[in-house]
DNA sequence: GGGTACATGTAATCAGTTACATGATTTA
DNA sequence: TAAATCATGTAACTGATTACATGTACCC
């Protein structure tokens, strides 16, 4: 009858998918496979990635093993525990509204001018939806993916409504209208 | 020749430029105008807007007047120093890559079940979709708001671009594409 | 065998979050 | 006049950011 966990955070249950994915991680590998996944649209410092499985293992959540000689590194493993903290928040019903946090657009509605952000923008994003295209063109026929799969194409959904909005900025025509 | 401000952060340019718009202001009016503009993508708790001008006078971006009785509310205004670090910032070259941040995308990310996650999110947005078209109907014919309706046309596209999306995913099927 | 890049962490600082607390107004 | 809500802040804690630091492997 897993409890709720309070006090878990995004980073939590990112560093614990990871985990469970894994099987058994270094902070390091942490790193590189949110790098070339979920960092694509989460970023998580690296820093972070060392001191948040720690946390988990406080919580239960995890357990460590230290490699006794030479780097001495900490193999992260997650508990059932863990797992039940996991599957508890990915059917729990609460989603917090997401945000957009896109810098671009926050000078825009200050005043800057918008022709010249969205003409960046615009390259930027195209650039995004190459990278994010050619990575989804590998993960398709990956079995056991359709998670990825499916962030993937939100992600490439997303550059390209980004494209169609800046373009349309950057030509100084207004909204398309309704 | 107004040199960059490092270590101003985006809450830093949020306020300077609140300020501005406002001639001068209290954290609480800070809070009510960034609630009913900015705050619509991009959150800045409360606390916040109370400790973020005192970083800024203590910067000589900005001053404060505190009432000698009752209240003693503090009254910002922002200085000619601020007006140079705000403008400089938006006339910058530097647009730091944007975020989604959206939980729900982490969920299916990590294996939640898409079609239950999707239901819910096609409705939030939409109500979302709703809310922001009001608010752009109204704002549409104020002089000297066109940066805040460009970031409405933004939000509203990306409102459509979900929507889109979790759609697709509730209905079960793959991306459009080929 | 010296440099460069990757690997592996720790420490200090600071912003952000949450919670608490109280004063003023409105309304029932 | 009591209750509820709005206004106005402060305090404590903790996560996130930045910077530093060293070890190991590779390559020229």
């Amino acid at each position: 009858m897993s409890m709720p966990h309070p006090g878990l955070t995004p980073t939590s249950y990112i560093v614990l998918g990871l985990l469970r994915f894994a099987g058994e991680a270094t902070p390091y590998e942490l790193k590189a496979t949110h790098a070339g996944s979920v960092g694509f649209f989460w970023a998580v410092p690296h820093s972070q990635l060392y001191a948040e499985p720690d946390r988990l293992v406080a919580r239960g959540l995890a357990t460590v093993r230290q490699e006794e000689r030479g780097r001495r590194r900490k193999h992260y493993r997650i508990t059932d525990e863990g797992v039940a903290a996991l599957d508890a928040w990915l059917a729990g019903a609460d989603l917090p509204r997401g945000e957009l946090r896109e810098p671009a657009l926050l000078k825009v509605f200050f005043g800057a001018d918008p022709t010249d952000v969205a003409v960046r923008q615009v390259e930027a994003h195209r650039e995004r939806l190459a990278t994010l295209t050619a990575i989804r063109d590998r993960v398709r026929g990956l079995p056991n993916a359709t998670g990825p799969l499916h962030t993937l194409d939100a992600g490439i959904a997303m550059q390209e409504a980004w494209i169609a909005f800046w373009e349309r900025l950057a030509a100084g025509s207004g909204p398309v209208e309704g």
